[in-house]
This record gives structure tokens, C-alpha cells and sequence, in this order.
DNA sequence: CAACATGCTACACATAATGTAGCATGAATA
DNA sequence: TATTCATGCTACATTATGTGTAGCATGTTG
């Protein structure tokens, strides 16, 4: 799968507007959870792959190389780690954890 | 696709946990967009599909039934719109818009 | 020099997305 | 009232993505 440069035609895309690149690469399964994951702190990639229950080893890599590419992790002695960029894009999206659990008790309630 | 329900086993996460369901349904294509094209306002299939450049009417139709059991978007004479929810979701991530022009320009500066 | 852990790759299989065609319905027009 | 047109979808074949398991190469530990 194409790394969705911002600037370039993406997914679903043919403008380059960035956030359409963002788009794309977040709306490829894991790449939210993963960042998500790696907020906690640096991991090896046995140690990820276990904060991310369920990953397979071949979609995790692919992933991390998405994220490498575009500098929102790196490799590090300690392991695999968010970059300034990361950071910033993870501190953005961290109240969605206060929100999706308001968002879950909604849900319940319509679905009784 | 099975619809990411908060509280029951995802893709990718067994826990039940509200944010795991909802990195699911935004790691699905276009999830994220067609919320985010939402902001502009209510729209009609035919003209939401148009603000989503490319999307084909099948993917539409499913990623806009999957929001609205989730209560994320709901269908109302004037067409799709973002319920509450939805609103407050959208607004979470509004800044990923100015964050996304940042990340471009230092993506494009380490590529050069 | 075993025995074990880590980081990953290979590959066959299963699931999801795309793209095009077109049908059903309703409103506007001739 | 027959015809045209737009809207909201559905069907379906093709292609692109993701899953799961096995296991190899390398480094480390006893």
C-alpha cells in the first residue's frame, strides 16, 4: 500500500491536501492504535505488537514503516518511539478516550 | 463489517473498550471524512458523495449506516448530519486540520 | 554450544474497498 | 398523462488490504 505523502494523490484523494494524507493513513486499520499505544512510552516491536492485543506481526511492520516514513515515530536504541510530530498528533486526539466513553454510555442507552 | 459497539469485542481488540470501538470505525476508509466534510453542513447522498471527491455509493451507504446506529449521524429531511455526538467528536478533531499543515511542510523538508 | 528471545519475512487465506451499471421512486416538464 | 430527469440506493465482479501461522536470522544467556 501506497505511503500517503501529504501533497501527492491519496486514498480516496487526488487533491494532496494534507489532511486528506492524514486521512488516509488513519483510516488504515491500526495506525490510531498504534500511535495510541505508543504514548505510554517506548516499545520493542514484540512488546507493541503485545500492547496492541492482536496485531500480526506483518501488518505492525507495515505500519511502523507508514509511520516511520512520515516521521510520526522513530527507531530508537529503546525501541520504537513517537516523534515530536507524534506527540503533538497523539496530544491532539487524547481526549477522545474522555469522549468515547460518554460516546459508549449514549450508545447503550438507545440500544435498550 | 460487523458495527464497532462500544462494550462488545472489535476488530483487532477483544476488551469492549469505547476507544478501541471507536479506533475501528475511524480506521475504516472514508470514516473520517465523510465526518469531516460533514462540518459544512447537512448534505444529501448524492452531495455528500460529491464533497467525498471519489467515494463509490456502496462504501457511502455502509460507512453512513454504521454513524448513524452509532449515533454519530443521523438522516433528517435536509439529509446526513452530524448529530450531537457527532459534533462533539468532530469538534475533538478539528485542529488535526492546521496540525496536518505543519506535518506537511516538515515531511516535505526531510524528503527534499 | 545449547537454549531461548527478538525482530522480522513469507505466504496462503479471508475480508474489505472500488467501480460501474442500473433500478426504484418521486418531482418537474411537455 | 407520458416523458424526462434527479435522487437514493443496491448488485456484483474485480482488486486491494488485512490475518494468521510458520519459521528464519541474529543476538544473548546459561
Amino acid at each position: 500500500m501506497a505511503i500517503p505523502l501529504p501533497g501527492t494523490p491519496v486514498r480516496g484523494s487526488t487533491t494532496g491536501k494534507p489532511i486528506m494524507a492524514l486521512f488516509d493513513l488513519l483510516g488504515r486499520t491500526w495506525s490510531l492504535g498504534i500511535l495510541w499505544n505508543l504514548q505510554q512510552g517506548p516499545a520493542t516491536f514484540r512488546e507493541l505488537q503485545h500492547r496492541c492485543e492482536q496485531i500480526s506481526p506483518t501488518l505492525l511492520n507495515s505500519r511502523l514503516k507508514e509511520l516511520i516514513t512520515l516521521h510520526l515515530v522513530e527507531k530508537q536504541a529503546c525501541g520504537y518511539q513517537l516523534t515530536q510530530s507524534g506527540l503533538a498528533l497523539i496530544n491532539i486526539i487524547l481526549p477522545l478516550g474522555d469522549w468515547s466513553k460518554n460516546w459508549a454510555k449514549q450508545v447503550q442507552e438507545y440500544t435498550l
